[in-house]
RNA sequence: CGGGGCGUAGCGCAGCCUGGUAGCGCAUCUGGUUUGGGACCAGAGGGCCGCAAGUUCGAAUCUUGCCGCCCCGACCA
């Protein structure tokens, strides 16, 4: 992408309103622009980014054995009139009527939904398991949104639905989503550490919150240190093998959000030096609710013995957009965000230090060229701009390369490359330039 | 929803107390000098001062109402 013809709309000053590391550089960089409270129309460079979450998102559900598919943002009220929900919701719902004065809502969920049109295509247990995900906006109306991304009112999520035939089939659903969870963070570059987290009135073991450890986090968090070094299963993960194991292992370890800390055993199991008492951001929450709404919508299949019973089901959430705040939470610096090369919108920034100096536009463009060619996402700056201006603003996009190239290097035919995560430079022979970052480019891509 | 604060040019702010129709820095545009980490000189454009009503000869400024946004708290992917 020519950098004259994107739209990046970067701040040198800091927007009054925004407090957290992530708001900040989302907003100076041109990522978002805020057009309410709580609500965010997502530029280029931030829809780019977005837009990659989501694919690892869709590929780890895929791989795990979900189903993808897309339920709307409207539902109707009597949808939820028939879980309980429709009054139980509160303010958080946003309610909308029709022109024929209908009761619909703007979904902060889908459970009902896929209830119901899980209900209308499966009559047998030999249907069953089921697991179906979507990715779609939702809308919660929330009290106090702040945090930009972090915390809007309308924001992306993905969520997937398990239907499984009694407890122990959909601890098995369950399970294969822990362990998703665990890959598609990892792909982004973040430790993410699976907290017990309230279960509500089911009860049992089967609920957790994926959290990232950052010091802007929402809530406190205690763990082990073991669970930040514990391994993430491998891409060759056999989702129909026995899981437990995984699960066993990164549940052997201490790890509660505040709500569900017990200090005494906090203490009792982990040792002084093991403690981590920090802060965190949610990421991602599942849960098993069992029967909470297959009995009352009557979700039921025939079991083996001919009589009807209701599925037992579970939810999992991942914040889509809230991870776009969160990886920028947990990689940043004074001058700007450093990406993850998987979810990074450009991977590669080139600087064209004197546009429009012969030399130095024909070597940029043979390597931008090159770099294309190779299936790089390469942000060419060929501006006008002084060096300086051109330096911070690609610190500030925070591609995880930099190349420049300037009249000084071209005499010597050489590109200086500047890795951003550690500021490291070094000079490159200009011929090799860009096969070289692209190699590295392409093993940063390789995933586990 | 309770408590606090803010709304003046694209961004950051001053002016308001003590009424006289608006200013600073950055950004933008033009010309010139510059050019390896956010340059310099000269000039220019850009504002229903959140909206509405009221007081007044006169309102960014005082009064009332409304709207919007932010921060702290209880709540949340």
């Amino acid at each position: 992408m020519r950098l004259s013809r994107y739209y990046l709309p970067v701040l040198k000053e800091t927007p009054s309103d925004a407090q957290i590391a992530s708001h900040r550089l989302m907003l100076r960089a041109g990522m978002i622009r805020q057009q309410g409270a709580g609500i965010y129309a997502w530029l280029p460079l931030g829809f780019r980014v977005l837009k990659k979450i989501e694919q690892i998102v869709r590929e780890e559900q895929d791989r795990a054995g979900a189903v993808e598919m897309l339920m709307p943002t409207i539902q109707s009220a009597d949808l939820w009139r028939e879980s309980g929900r429709y009054d139980a919701y509160g303010k958080e719902m946003l309610r909308i009527t029709d022109r024929a004065d209908r009761e619909m809502l703007f979904g902060p969920t889908n459970e009902e939904m896929i209830t119901e049109i899980f209900r209308a295509g499966v009559r047998s247990y030999k249907d069953l398991p089921k697991m179906l995900y979507h990715i779609q906006w939702k809308f919660r109306d929330e009290i106090r949104p702040r945090f930009g991304v972090m915390r809007g009112r309308e924001f992306l999520m993905k969520d997937a639905y398990s239907f499984d035939i009694d407890e122990d089939a959909a601890r098995k659903s369950y399970y294969k989503m822990f362990v998703a969870y665990l890959r598609t963070f990892a792909r982004m570059g973040l430790k993410s550490i699976p907290m017990r987290a309230d279960t509500g009135p089911i009860g049992g073991d089967l609920s957790h919150e994926f959290i990232v450890l950052a010091e802007t986090g929402e809530s406190a968090v205690f763990c082990d240190r073991g669970l930040i070094d514990m391994a993430v299963p491998a891409k060759d993960t056999d989702f129909d093998s026995d899981l437990k194991p995984v699960i066993d292992q990164f549940t052997s370890l201490y790890a509660a959000t505040e709500e569900k800390h017990d200090e005494t055993e906090f203490t009792a199991k982990v040792a002084v030096s093991d403690r981590i008492s920090a802060r965190g951001i949610e990421v991602g929450h599942i849960f098993f609710f069992g029967e909470k709404y297959s009995k009352p919508m009557r979700a039921v299949v025939a079991g083996p013995d001919g009589a009807e019973i209701p599925v037992q089901m579970g939810s999992y959430g991942v914040g889509v957009s809230r991870l776009v705040g969160a990886i920028i939470e947990a990689c940043h610096d004074k001058a700007g965000c450093k990406w993850p090369m998987a979810i990074a919108p450009f991977h590669v920034g080139l600087i064209n230090l004197r546009a429009g100096d012969e030399a130095c536009d024909a070597a940029c463009e043979k390597i931008y060229a090159a770099l294309e060619a190779a299936g790089v996402d390469v942000l060419y700056d060929e501006t006008a701009a002084r060096p300086g201006e051109k330096f911070a603003r690609m610190d500030l996009v925070g591609a995880p390369y930099q190349i420049t190239i300037g009249p000084r290097g071209l005499e010597s035919g050489e590109a200086e490359v500047k890795r951003r995560e550690d500021g490291e430079k070094s000079s490159v022979a200009f011929a090799e330039v860009a096969a070289m970052i692209a190699d590295r480019v392409k093993a940063a891509l390789e995933y586990a």
